[in-house]
DNA sequence: GTGACGATAATCT
DNA sequence: GATTATCGTCACA
């Protein structure tokens, strides 16, 4: 980021539908080191960086809710650039980005973000959790796992089906992080068996998940 | 610091 | 009826 002191402006423009027709788990690597941006009601914006994120591809995958193509799972094998959010477990939702190739099917989850913009706000939105004694912010808590980021920036199943190229909810940044500072990893959260090595981290982010 | 557990409802078999 | 791409809280160390 360079241009001027907003940091929405300064990231660059939305990244084009493009670059989103590519391999799912090539998709979810670049993805890293760019900037999730959210416009909200009160017209401020709140985002961060990208520092986590996995890749879920279609039939044959059995960890991926598009192993099967179901009405939810349905969006997966559609248009890529588009948001796919779920809820889960009764109180979560979860952010994807539609990904893959041309009649591929497949999403890359953003499981944790940076906090850049709109920490106060994102601190409201989140509750009491990321407080600690005396009140004192704790930031790292606040967009540090799939569940976590949805509602620091206030995405839910509103926006599921979302063109991610325009407001309010879109991804932006021209580069694309070194293989020296990204590492590789299983899946979390899956039954065994299916967690496949396609989680990609910034290694030395304080911001990952876990 | 770590690990167990319950919350809570959409989705699918 | 079972499962779930999670998180916060509470024990205990």
């Amino acid at each position: 980021m360079s241009r001027g002191s907003d940091p929405v402006a300064g990231s660059g423009p939305p990244l084009p539908a493009s670059f989103y027709a590519r391999a799912t788990d090539a998709v979810a690597r670049d993805l890293l080191g760019r900037f999730l941006w959210r416009r909200l009601e009160n017209g401020r914006a709140a985002g961060g960086r990208i520092v986590e994120t996995e890749a879920y591809f279609g039939p044959g995958d059995p960890g991926s809710h598009a192993r099967r193509r179901t009405p939810r799972s349905a969006i997966m094998y559609g248009e890529p650039g588009r948001a796919y959010v779920y809820f889960t477990y009764g109180m979560h939702y979860c952010f994807n980005v539609v990904a893959h190739e041309p009649d591929g099917v497949g999403a890359a989850l953003i499981r944790a973000l940076e906090p850049l913009a709109d920490l106060e706000g994102m601190a409201e939105r989140r509750g009491k959790a990321v407080r600690g004694a005396g009140g004192q912010l704790k930031d790292k808590l606040l967009c540090s796992g799939p569940a976590r980021l949805t509602q620091a920036l206030a995405i839910t199943r509103a926006l599921n089906g979302t063109d991610l190229t325009a407001p309010p909810l879109w991804i932006s940044g021209s580069e694309t992080v070194p293989d020296r500072v990204v590492t590789v990893t299983p899946r979390i959260g899956l039954r065994t068996g299916a967690d496949l090595p396609a989680r990609f981290i910034i290694t030395d982010s304080p911001f990952l998940s876990r």
